[in-house]
DNA sequence: AATGAAAACCCCTCTTT
DNA sequence: AAAGAGGGGTTTTCATT
C-alpha cells in the first residue's frame, strides 16, 4: 500500500463533486452544494474544512481581468542566464516587475522561464529591453500568444 | 481622449484597494473591505457589482492544490503542427487531455504552447506519446519547471 | 456615488446519532 | 461521517441624500 506522501489525499466521489463545484465559483453556497451532492449543509462543511486542512483546497481568489484594463498580450519569455548561479537575483529584479506574473526554473534550452502580461507590442518591447538589462541575462526568447484556447484547472 | 475600448475600465484607487483585496482572498467581507477604505459596506457594494458587470472582476474560484493530490510535476510543452491548419482539430484533441490546463496559439517557433500538469515524470512521457500521436503533431520540446518562484496576479 | 436600516441568507458551532 | 437547530455575521435590497 503506498503512502499519502506518495498519493495524495484520497478525494471521494463526494469531495471530488464538492471541489469542482469550488473550483468554478468559491461563493457557491454550502446549501446549494449540499442540494447537489445529496449530503447535508453540515457535512459539506466538515468535508471542506477537512481538505482546508489538508492543504488540498487552497485560498480563493477573484480574478481581474486584464483585457478590461487594457492588458491585452499575453507573453511567455524564455531567459538565457550566463550563469545558473545568477538565478536568484534575477528572481529578484523580476518580482519588482509587475507585468511578470509567473516565472519558473526550467529543465530545457532556458534558465528562467515567464508570463508576462503587456498592454500591447510596444509596452512588452518595453518590458523585453528592461529583462535584457538584467544582471547575468544573454538573451530571451518570446512567444506571444494569439489565441488562448485552453485555460482550467486540474480534473482528476 | 481615448476611448474606455483603446484604454480599458477606469479605475480609481478605491476600486483598486477593493480589488486587490478580492484578488488576495475572494471571501474578504465587505465589512472589512469597508473599515480598510473607508466608505460604507454598501458603497464597497455598488462599486464590487459595477466591476463584476462591466467584467473586470471576473468569478471567484477556489485553488486545487495539485502537490497535495500527487500532482508534482508542472511543464511547459511547445508543440510542432505540420500544419497550422490543424490547430483547431489539435485544440479539440487537447481538450480531452485532462493534464492540460492552458493551450495557446503562439508566435514563434511553436504552433501550440501548453502548461501540463503530472504526478511524476514517468507520467509526463505518458501525456508526451499522446500528443505525439495526435494528428498534425511532428515534433513537441519540453521544459520542465524546477521551482516556481513567482506565481501572482497582474498589479497595475 | 454614497449612506443607514431592514430583510434574507449564510456560515459555523453545538449536540446528537 | 452525518444530521438538525440556533446564534451571529454577511450579503443584498430599499429609501434617501
Amino acid at each position: 500500500m503506498k503512502s499519502a506522501v506518495e498519493t495524495g489525499y484520497h478525494l471521494d466521489s463526494v469531495d471530488k463533486e464538492i471541489i469542482y463545484m469550488l473550483m468554478d465559483n468559491a461563493k457557491t453556497s454550502l446549501s446549494h452544494i449540499s442540494k447537489n451532492v445529496g449530503i447535508s449543509t453540515t457535512a459539506v462543511h466538515q468535508r471542506i474544512k477537512k481538505l482546508e486542512q489538508a492543504g488540498v483546497i487552497e485560498n480563493s481568489i477573484s480574478f481581474l481581468n486584464p483585457r478590461k484594463i487594457g492588458y491585452k498580450v499575453v507573453s511567455y519569455i524564455g531567459v538565457f542566464l550566463d550563469q545558473p548561479s545568477h538565478y536568484h537575483d534575477a528572481v529578484k529584479a523580476l518580482k519588482e516587475v509587475n507585468e511578470v506574473v509567473e516565472a519558473h526554473y526550467t529543465t530545457g534550452n532556458y534558465t528562467i522561464f515567464l508570463k508576462v502580461l503587456c498592454r500591447d507590442n510596444d509596452h512588452l518591447m518595453e518590458i523585453l529591453n528592461k529583462l535584457q538589462k538584467l544582471k547575468g541575462v544573454t538573451r530571451t526568447e518570446t512567444f506571444i500568444s494569439l489565441e488562448q484556447s485552453i485555460n482550467r484547472q486540474l480534473k482528476v
